[in-house]
DNA sequence: TTGTAAGCGTTATCAC
DNA sequence: GTGATAACGCTTACAA
């Protein structure tokens, strides 16, 4: 009689009138006899009995469990980035333990702490602590940071999509181009869209301006700038590429409340492929992450795991699309594209 | 010598030189010699030792870890939810099984039987499957929907939002409300909106109109009944409830591309507190749910899980807050409200 | 107080 | 092929 809830083996091979390890074999796919297999089986379904992989794992080393490290659940990048590994980790099986830590480095170490507790096979993290990474004892990938040369680093593609967001303003007509930048300091892959944007006006003799704001409180330093080159309405520079969708719809709404209209007489480019929740549509034109690839890529490195020899840095390629705030494709209208109610792809909400 | 790279109780001890109880007796605050317990300590912190959270399951049934069952991730209202949610678990030192379903009914039966294995010490879930949640053998706190009686659920006062909308709309001056509902068949608790309208309007004596679209794929029925309802620009109502703050953008996109005016030719009020990721404003003026309290009410529900007597049902209260598509407060700027770039509390994204 | 040993649910190694 | 039985890392009587 164990005094649980929960049905054991033992409680299935008591009920199937046969030992122990016949139960197991059976629930691991080993060789036993037809008949046994048949009570064993018939035993289960009636005690509807569910092997218990963490007493598994004591044995095999082995939680099916994986744990998630990311910054916000609040921002649709992210929120999408962990859709798709909680998904590709679903598929194979695993579970997945999601921590956010909002930024916050002693957050992110407090779950460091946690997740050590309850066993992972694996970590996948988006930190700001290459400390952390460097030193936790399970295998570890990274998305958009590379800490170590021993820990795999997934990330978009992130200096050819500034190259594509240059090339393709200037295939749109503009002239002199303008790449606005703001972030935290720390070093990242996602740093490589501004180098990859100065590439491709340098190659093709186009006139351009940088501009990096290293803050993560405030971007007034943007505003300021963009002021000082806004003349009664016009606006010094007729395209624009922004490192991330959000800046770029802080921008739009900022010129289009002066007076200059997107993509009349801007054309601005955002990062990441963000999506209007209500109407299904990218929020401005813009250099989409490949996500549902980026999170496959690193699931596979995680489990797969003879991450050893490897190249250790894996950057996918990306996609533009067309958004409204360029002269491609849809007409604009604001942040809702040309949206279609008739054909809408909304989800009960 | 254990042959696992992690170190166990048994390394401990052997390194402090003391018994295995002892180190157990330190690592669960139970009285120890004060010699012992440096020994151990400095022991534990030398081989950077963590006491296994199942291994310790195995003897007392408790995981720290809740199963968290959601249809999406994509949405930012369920992504809110659930990132209250962790916050909330984690805060007790619990971790997170987050599985999304997609709204997939199989998916859902899927994770349940993914959780069984993989022990959980609850599950707070919103699903689709009554079934599901009433057979499952851990404790379960539903969002939204009461299946059962003996389940708890918490929800927001969706009758009390749905009053207060109409009572909002009647005090900017409307004469002629609408509430507009689209979503699934399924019972739920959001369903009480409409009714909490219209009692509003009845008590009051108010000319209103209700439209309730049971459909998960197309809303083409709305935007049909929009139409017959649109004159020349003008419109049949001046006053509209959306069921969702997603349904209210796309009717606002609807009427203002018809030359209908929002909020000055018609107001109008959603119901969640979603938010613009880009500019951190409300898109629409709404009725927004108490996400912390719910999420905290859940969590404590789940694990005080004295759950027996008291009443099942938590209904907490919802706020109204202008968001520029209704008279009040800030003015209108579409999607971005009155946005102050020098203000905004962006998030380095 | 501290040490010892049984047992939690499972796997894996033995003899049979 | 099947049935005992020792481990896995930990808690918890119970004995010392």
């Amino acid at each position: 009689m164990s005094r649980s809830l929960q049905p054991t083996m033992k409680d299935v091979a008591r009920e199937a009138g046969v030992a122990l390890g016949t139960v197991s074999r059976v629930f691991n796919g080993f060789p036993v006899g037809e008949e046994y297999r048949e009570r064993v089986e018939a035993a289960a379904e009636k005690l509807n009995y569910r092997v218990n992989n963490y007493a598994r794992g004591l044995k095999t080393n082995k939680t099916f469990c994986v744990g998630l490290l990311m910054p916000s659940l609040r921002h649709p990048f992210f929120a999408s980035l962990i859709d798709e590994l909680t998904a590709s980790l679903m598929r194979r099986g695993y579970l997945t333990n999601v921590m956010i830590t909002n930024f916050d480095p002693d957050a992110e170490l407090k779950c460091f702490r946690l997740i050590e507790q309850n066993k992972v096979d694996g970590i996948i993290a988006l930190t700001y602590r290459p400390d952390l990474v460097v030193e936790a004892d399970v295998p570890v990938v990274t998305i958009d940071r590379q800490f170590h040369p021993d820990i795999p680093c997934v990330s978009s593609d992130n200096f050819r999509g500034g190259q594509m967001a240059a090339e393709k303003l200037l295939e749109l007509g503009c002239r002199r181009l303008l790449f606005l930048r703001i972030g935290p300091e720390i070093q990242s892959e996602a740093d490589r869209r501004g180098p990859g944007f100065e590439e491709a006006c340098r190659r093709t003799g186009t006139e351009y301006e940088l501009l990096y704001v290293n803050d993560e409180e405030t971007e007034a330093p943007i505003y300021r700038f963009l002021m000082e080159h806004l003349h009664d309405s016009r606006f010094d520079f007729d395209g624009i590429f922004c490192n991330t969708d959000g800046l770029a719809r802080r921008v739009i709404n900022y010129l289009e409340r002066n007076g200059v209209r997107v993509p009349d007489d801007v054309q601005i480019i955002g990062y990441d492929g963000i999506i209007n929740f209500a109407t299904g549509f990218y929020v401005c034109s813009t250099i989409v992450q490949p996500l549902r690839r980026m999170a496959e890529t690193a699931v596979d490195l995680l489990l797969s795991s003879e991450s050893s020899t490897h190249e250790s840095i894996f950057r996918l390629p990306v996609t533009y699309v067309p958004g409204g705030t360029t002269k491609d494709g849809p007409a604009a209208v604001g942040d809702s594209s040309v949206y279609d109610p008739f054909h809408s792809d909304f989800r009960g909400r």
